[in-house]
DNA sequence: CAAGTGACTTACTTTTCGTATGCTGCTACC
DNA sequence: GGTAGCAGCATACGAAAAGTAAGTCACTTG
């Protein structure tokens, strides 16, 4: 019998999922990371993405777009141009990527020391 | 040319880059939340998520041990166990998560306010 | 009018994921 | 003592997702 371990069924986060759910998937958070520097057109972001195809990252968009994150404008140009931005929403991501940059410099840092057998 | 836009590259932050090349993988964000609240083993964890295959809770828990994530320890029972832990560098992880959970509750509220109609 | 850009979309292929099954070491049951 | 079960994986195989290439439509450039 476990009398030092409680076993509480180790319950999944909703929040959590529901993150996930949306950044989970591949380059949704690289996107939403890019807008969170400015406003983008289509090809720019398509661009700024080494492995990440127009296909997906139309996507990704739509998804992005669908959930209240991002915004897709249309400017009429004459030069007809689409610009995808945060929307307030997507804006307040700000500090948890904040945090994120931070942690991923240890991590970085970590990986780094693993590669190095210099010490 | 172009003078009123500055157009810059729009580079690509390698620090985010390497976050969503770790986290952004399927399940990998939520498996380290679930091990944020406490070390679980590995049939808990592959309880406590509903969608999550036992082949790919395999897959990330060893992506995410070669990262220094998760700390894999065997109890020698006699029950045999395997233990699965936050390192230091996945415990940093907290404060990030932390304000992603945060910013669900407003993607959350974004969303049943899309969903009702009635609002 | 041929060629090019921007924003996609549509085929087609490869990778990843999910489901089912099997394996080992142990406990519980009858 | 043989069957069943849990825990912790590994393998095999079909399905879904992602990558590649090309095509579309509007418009600009030469």
């Amino acid at each position: 019998m476990d009398q030092s371990s409680p076993s509480l069924p180790l319950e999944l986060c909703q929040r959590a999922a529901r993150i996930f759910e949306l950044l989970g998937k591949r380059w949704s958070g690289l996107v939403v990371d890019l807008l969170l520097q400015r406003p983008a057109r289509f090809s720019e972001l398509a661009r700024a993405v080494p492995g990440l195809s127009e296909r997906v990252l139309g996507e990704r968009l739509r998804e992005l777009e669908e959930a209240g994150v991002v915004e897709r404008t249309v400017d009429p140009g004459p030069p007809i141009t689409v610009t995808y931005a945060l929307t307030e929403l997507g804006a307040a991501l700000e500090p948890a990527m904040a945090e994120l940059r931070t942690w991923a410099s240890k991590l970085m840092d970590h990986g780094a020391r693993v590669s190095t057998p210099s010490g």
